[in-house]
DNA sequence: GCACAATTGTAACATATGTTACTCAAGATA
DNA sequence: TATCTTGAGTAACATATGTTACAATTGTGC
């Protein structure tokens, strides 16, 4: 874990902790993991009662119903704690599927032993606190989103905010609707002169 | 706020935690509102710097997009805490606006008061957490019900989990949707034989 | 350069939901 | 009782998105 000590102290979780306070708390419990690229780490319905912490690689969380369909719920990169929100709820079945994108190191905490680091430092509780606090925010602003615009709106909200993009499939499914459902829209805008689509790349003007 | 104390002591929040330590707490920052019915508690956009326990009335939480459609994406009744997301996240700002249904009485609780009591007690602490994270999972699932099932699946699930429900204009505003877009749907699953309506009122077979 | 796979573009038609406008029934009120 | 208001039911048409199938383009390995 020392390996990963400077991404560490960055994140917003271990934010304003010294860096050997760090360490002496991750080796009271912590456990490192590794997994390949493609490979699965919470599937939606798990029981969540470890805080997973994401030090290196890239993840996505989905959520699928019986026929199928599917949203891309959330990316993770750089260090990011994943589903903090279960940890602590009544109901801690994950509902959201994690699954790497390419090959990944996790932390891992036990939840007591997580409640015991926060009892012992106000500042991890109250980072932890914020990250939490965070999500729902983010959470709120997707049910906005779904419930209150259309695929056009939802589409020029997110070009406007991520320079890069993946493809279309796979833009299609943070949106939850089909593939030609979102070229239809893109060659809209297009049309419209409100992007324009370079080599691929869709470039909002 | 002696008068509701044995309330408070059963709501997520205190629970646990003495009557005496809940007044002194409380006693210390908290300041009691009494609001009229159709009044406005939180606009859209307002920052969150107290923190807000419903003690007495019925409230409820919308969200409004430019062109006035409109998602009640939550009711307030008993002891409840309203926003909690908002007091410890980054950006503030709630997203929601909160109105009131009856007359209401409200705590409020400065939140560097509230942090303290946080701090001094740490049953209070864990009892947030999991308000919080609650609001979480509550979340993820309303963006999975936008996200990946259509107005009638909703409505079943919503029908199976509320014995009384308010008229269809406010239903439809829960699933913004347009009123004549659910009596549609009400009038397919009537069809279908999935419900039955009395007297106004919908069953579920 | 060729064969193949993956991605993108698109058309035709199907379904879900929105919009508007009207009717009807039940209660409230003068 | 007559009128008014509110909620519910509904029809006709508009729009957004889904489904399927296929063609065009680009990328990749040999």
């Amino acid at each position: 874990m020392e390996r990963y000590i400077d991404k560490l102290q960055d994140s917003s979780l271990f934010n304003e902790i010294d860096k050997d306070e760090i360490l002496r708390l991750l080796n009271e419990g912590g456990k490192i993991t590794k997994y390949p690229s493609k490979d699965f780490v919470i599937f939606e319905g798990d029981i969540c009662n470890k805080l997973l912490i994401l030090c290196d690689g890239k993840l996505k969380g989905t959520m699928t119903n019986s026929e199928g369909k599917q949203i891309i719920i959330e990316e993770f990169e750089g260090i990011e704690i994943l589903a903090p929100a279960f940890l602590f709820a009544t109901n801690n079945r994950i509902p959201v599927t994690i699954e790497t994108l390419s090959e990944c190191e996790i932390i891992s905490i036990p939840k007591n032993k997580f409640s015991l680091m926060m009892n012992q430092n106000e500042t991890l509780m109250s980072n932890f606190l914020n990250d939490l606090s965070n999500k729902c925010v983010l959470l709120t602003e997707k049910v906005r989103d779904f419930a209150l615009k259309n695929l056009k709106e939802r589409l020029i909200y997110y070009l406007k905010n991520h320079q890069d993009h993946p493809n279309q499939k796979e833009l299609a499914d943070r949106f939850a609707v089909a593939r030609p459902s979102l070229n239809r829209v893109l060659r809209e805008l297009k049309d419209e002169n409100i992007i324009e689509v370079i080599n691929g790349k869709i470039q909002i003007k």
